[in-house]
DNA sequence: CCGGATCCGTTTCGATACTG
DNA sequence: CAGTATCGAAACGGATCCGG
């Protein structure tokens, strides 16, 4: 049996630490996803716009899970199907990937798509942007995971 | 020839893109020894403590040159030599270590190595400790880079 | 001595076909 | 439709070699 991801033994730097984790292509995306593109399932990633394979994703989403940034419920459709979503570790994330976006935003603006009113928040008032996710997901716990609403 | 690093077709996706170009195991770490661990020369992060190899290296080098995070200047002791340093566009990217190092802080405490005193700064105060680090990247560059003075 | 290029064995990734 | 098997491609790691 081969792990999905073995600990390179690093270092205590926090941030050789946190890339450990999260620092690979695919990761952060999975992340985004969940985050933002509202994606929360297999399939729905698997259609996303980076074309990422399926064994690459089921990789990855287990070794988000064992890291504890992502959990699943079960779906209420299907047995097999699940539903992933961010734990508290994993949406704390966000401040990461907001800043990711507006380093973006100011270096390569030209080549990026997305809806203007949304660049302009994320870049004027980046802690409101950031609540109003954070609702978005909590309302999604809230109508997706009743069983363990907080 | 071949590309050091050859974009993958992405996306639109500010996320997605940054990945491009940032998004391995090395380039956050060698932004990071340029940010905030004054290590500005070959030997210098060769020896650094994540034993980074030295062709990755000097892969990685070219490839943050190329997309401009990175800049060398001739060092003044020796031909051969050569100081990286950042350029604005790699500076801008402070945010991204600093959530990334809160991050850490907040899930993995206990791992980490850093001085008491900066991490309680990073956490209560990042936006001092930003203007901190910024502030000594420009002293080191006016000492070592006076011909670029701005 | 030092930056860094090259070669090569090993590991990891990734696309596709396939299974239950 | 979630996840696995397979296998070729790419990346890594380190030793070594080169040029100044």
């Amino acid at each position: 049996m081969v792990a999905t991801t073995q600990h390179r033994d690093r270092t205590g730097c926090p941030v050789a630490c946190a890339l450990d984790i999260i620092g690979d292509h695919w990761t952060l995306l999975i992340i985004r996803n969940l985050m933002f593109l509202g994606l929360h399932e297999y399939k729905d990633m698997l259609a996303a716009e980076e074309r990422i394979s399926t064994n690459i994703l089921t990789r990855r989403l287990r070794s988000l899970e064992r890291e504890g940034l992502v959990a699943a419920a079960p779906h209420p459709e299907s047995r097999r199907r699940k539903l992933y979503y961010l734990t508290p570790m994993g949406k704390d994330l966000i401040p990461v990937l907001v800043a990711i976006s507006r380093w973006s935003n100011r270096h390569m603006g030209e080549l990026l798509d997305i809806p203007p009113d949304i660049k302009v928040l994320i870049e004027t008032d980046p802690d409101r942007f950031i609540a109003m996710t954070l609702d978005r997901l909590d309302a999604w716990e809230a109508a997706n995971l009743p069983s363990r609403r907080t």
